[in-house]
RNA sequence: GGUCCCAUCGUCUAGCGGUCAGGACAUCGGCCUCUCACGCCGAAAACACGGGUUCGAUUCCCGUUGGGAUCACCA
């Protein structure tokens, strides 16, 4: 019978949600969802001085926006400093553990000095076999093996073998009192019964030590799962001056959770040669088997591309959710009705983000149309005059306002003035719209409503007229 | 510097000994067309290098080179 899944999301609350974070997230989270498995998540605050509620609370909210949620937590690690004690003191006990009482002066010097003669800046053991008991200014260091080696078996990078002897006696609890990140994340795992174990590449190098924790603690390992980094145009690791690195500015920009999450996952995973998928198909189709081992570079080209491709392929209804605040944004106040789903239906075509869709719909809801000056230059000329008379007249005898009925009117103005679509379009685009880019004319008409294209029109009609005078 | 990881078009990737090395984004042509898009058709574009193993290597092994990560009382 086969175990349950429980995976996790650790971060640690020093900053917002960025990009390598949000996609080690969703990688356990869709393999927790594909196994039916747990997903929990945990504040790894241990370290009290850079730690910011405002942080932990700006991760929550990126999470969310994602649409990934947890089955528990979060836990805080601040809160379970009792536990991490009690383990503590299991390896103090058994001898696995010791009170160290060097100074970080002697520590520092201790690593200059190895730099420069260029050996390891390892802890020497000075106090590994002093019995030292507690004192004010003691830390505890874990008793790491010196010989042999320590072997992750990591189910994307294949069997790690790290020799014992890159490894020192590492701090386990501050001399403060605290526990520190290896202990904590090993204490808790255990504890929160986590069996697999999906994160950053960075940290491959302390999971032999943790491993050794597993050991000494006599619990079960894991199975470790080593994603690569995420990379910026220039190769080097992720940060600031490859542009947006917070989740939540890729919200603010426009794009879909959905085809963010999408971007992400395909960024280190694949399923053959789909590119495109639902947070569904994902969920359906995600295993660990197929994350790549190289790293990869963060293109916001594809990631604009997807972002379309989702917007095209969503209904309007979801999208609509996400226009919403943009248009507000715009002093758009708008309802995700049907109104606003029709308008979304001639735009989604033609809109890379939710930014850009807004810009795109303003027209549809604006009262009054304020013309492009070069718009209304070029097209709304006296020449236009006679057939927009014409197109006037039409519309407002049509009893069914829909696309074959319109095709019609406009044949019959076009024909009675010898105009080509082309050229009485434009200039109906830019009565409706202010501008030369707009939807198709006829869908566009549709949803707008016969009072208000005809009130439009007759509007660009008065200002041809004045135009005249 | 030590240790560890990685290496297919510019980018993300498929490939799991024999393929005209496939797809997607971006780029460049063309078609469609009421604008802009979408869509469609086409072009250009890659196995880092050197040794092995093998009848045969993009694929397996070793080395070189290049890139990345990490070496804290940070996580």
């Amino acid at each position: 019978m086969n175990k349950q899944i429980i995976t996790r999301f650790p971060p640690s609350p020093t900053g917002y949600l960025h990009v390598g974070g949000a996609r080690t997230a969703l990688f356990n989270w869709l393999y927790a969802r594909h196994t039916q498995g747990k997903f929990v998540l945990r504040i790894e605050d241990t370290d009290v001085a850079r730690s910011t509620q405002a942080s932990t609370d700006a991760i929550l909210e990126a999470l969310e926006w994602l649409g990934i949620d947890w089955d528990e937590g979060p836990y805080f690690q601040s809160q379970r400093s009792d536990i991490y004690s009690e383990y503590i003191e299991k390896l103090l006990s058994t001898g696995l553990a010791y009170y160290c009482t060097c100074s970080r002066d002697t520590l520092d010097a201790m690593r200059q000095k190895a730099m420069e003669t260029g050996g390891k800046p390892k802890y020497d053991g000075t106090c590994r076999n002093k019995g030292l008991s507690k004192t004010d200014d003691a830390v505890v260091r874990f008793k790491a093996p010196l010989t042999g080696s320590t072997i992750i078996k990591d189910v994307v990078k294949g069997n790690i073998v790290i020799p014992n002897a890159e490894m020192d006696d590492f701090i386990i609890q501050r001399s403060d009192g605290v526990s520190t990140y290896n202990l904590a994340v090993v204490v808790d795992d255990i504890t929160m019964a986590i069996n697999t174990v999906i994160r950053g590449d960075d940290h491959v190098n302390n999971t032999p030590k943790q491993i050794l924790l597993y050991q000494a603690l006599n619990a079960p390992l894991p199975t470790f799962g080593h994603v690569p980094m995420v990379l910026g145009k220039d190769r080097a690791r992720l940060s600031k001056r490859h542009g947006a690195m917070s989740v939540t500015a890729y919200r603010d920009m426009g794009y879909l959770p959905d085809a963010f999450l999408n971007y992400l996952v395909r960024l280190g995973w694949s399923y053959g040669d789909q590119e495109f998928f639902t947070k569904d198909e994902l969920i359906d189709k995600f295993t660990l088997e197929n994350i790549g081992r190289s790293p990869g570079i963060f293109d916001t080209d594809k990631l604009l591309a997807l972002n379309a491709e989702h917007i095209r392929k969503s209904p309007p209804v979801a999208v609509a959710r996400h226009l919403i605040p943009f248009l507000k944004q715009r002093d758009c106040e708008a309802d995700a009705n049907e109104f606003t789903q029709a308008v979304i239906l001639t735009l989604s075509v033609r809109s890379k983000t939710l930014a850009e869709m807004a810009d795109g719909a303003l027209f549809y809801y604006a009262s009054k149309i304020t013309y492009d000056a070069k718009a209304a230059k070029k097209f709304l000329k006296p020449a236009i005059a006679e057939p927009l008379n014409l197109l006037i007249k039409a519309l407002e005898a049509l009893d069914v306002f829909d696309e074959p009925s319109l095709e019609n009117a406009f044949k019959t103005v076009m024909e009675t003035a010898g105009m080509k679509l082309g050229k009485i379009a434009q200039p109906v685009r830019v009565a409706l719209t202010g501008k030369t880019v707009s939807p198709g004319i006829f869908e566009m008409i549709v949803v707008l409503g016969q009072d208000t294209v005809i009130e439009r029109l007759k509007d660009a009609a008065k200002f041809i007229e004045n135009r005249q005078t």
